[in-house]
DNA sequence: CCTTGACTTGAAGTTGACTTCAACTTTTAG
DNA sequence: CTAAAAGTTGAAGTCAACTTCAAGTCAAGG
């Protein structure tokens, strides 16, 4: 697949895909002349690189997580505080989709008025801040509008 | 309480408390001389947004939609929408969080040759990139090294 | 009174993740 | 053959979210 494919079926900037593949998120195999020619694997690739950044990872940490060639570093521990931290992500969200989903239903004229709204967030906002649990960082913004 | 105190419990930095000010996120009541007031319930006003950002939001969405005083503009389809997003985004958080930790206990050498491992971020990236659910923007770094 | 330390300000600097630009090379259609 | 379309590069620009800086204010202690 030459890059204008890659872009147009991952949704990806063909911009951001040499981008990615300067700081070794990606690789392309060989070149038909001057132009990059990817393998379609790169797709799922940039899927999980996607998922990877909605989780809070920075494309560094991604690249050590989730490296196609990542032999040496495959950090066990690392792995799985990850996931505990994904974990509590998760719980806390599910709260606040909940609160959301309330804030959408309730009467109230303001989401401050409420109280079950109130309830339900800072019960999703407890030991925020207490053990830092890292939350996210950078992530990108697809499409073009 | 004064602005060091709110950092002190919060671990959110002054500069970053008279910014989130400046954006209107959070009020101060009233100056001691110069010095910022704040009421306590502040920190929880904090630890929402904070949530917020973790769930992909960014200040000025976590603005509109957590707003103390957001009298005119809740739009509840836009809440619910959100809801939804971060419905999804759980969902895929969820095959991460166990995509990691099978990562951690498996025994292949790299991930990249561990079909299991691949399977399930397959399955959780499988959709990443039809509709588009929108993926997180930014989000802070607590603490000071 | 005067220094010290915690706060104030606006302006400028930083970082991560991209995007845009200028200048150039290929491929492709006419 | 030639011109447009699509790719290439490195360098510079953008954006959100902060942080750092210079310069100033104020309360308290010696």
């Amino acid at each position: 697949m030459d890059i204008a494919e890659v872009a147009k079926q991952t949704g990806v900037a063909a911009s951001t895909l040499r981008y990615y593949e300067k700081k070794g998120l990606i690789r392309s195999v060989g070149r038909d002349g001057l132009r990059r020619r990817f393998s379609p694997g790169v797709v799922d690739q940039l899927a999980l690189i996607a998922l990877g950044q909605a989780a809070g990872l920075s494309l560094d940490e991604v690249r050590t997580m989730l490296s196609p060639d990542g032999e040496p570093n495959i950090d066990r521990e690392l792995l799985s505080a990850k996931a505990d931290e994904i974990d509590t992500l998760i719980k806390r969200l599910r709260a606040v989709s909940n609160g959301l989903r309330h804030a959408a239903a309730c009467p109230a004229p303001s989401h401050a008025e409420c109280p079950s709204f109130q309830k339900l967030l800072k019960a999703a906002a407890l030991g925020m801040f207490d053990a830092h649990a890292t939350p996210a960082r950078n992530a990108p913004r697809r499409s073009r509008p």
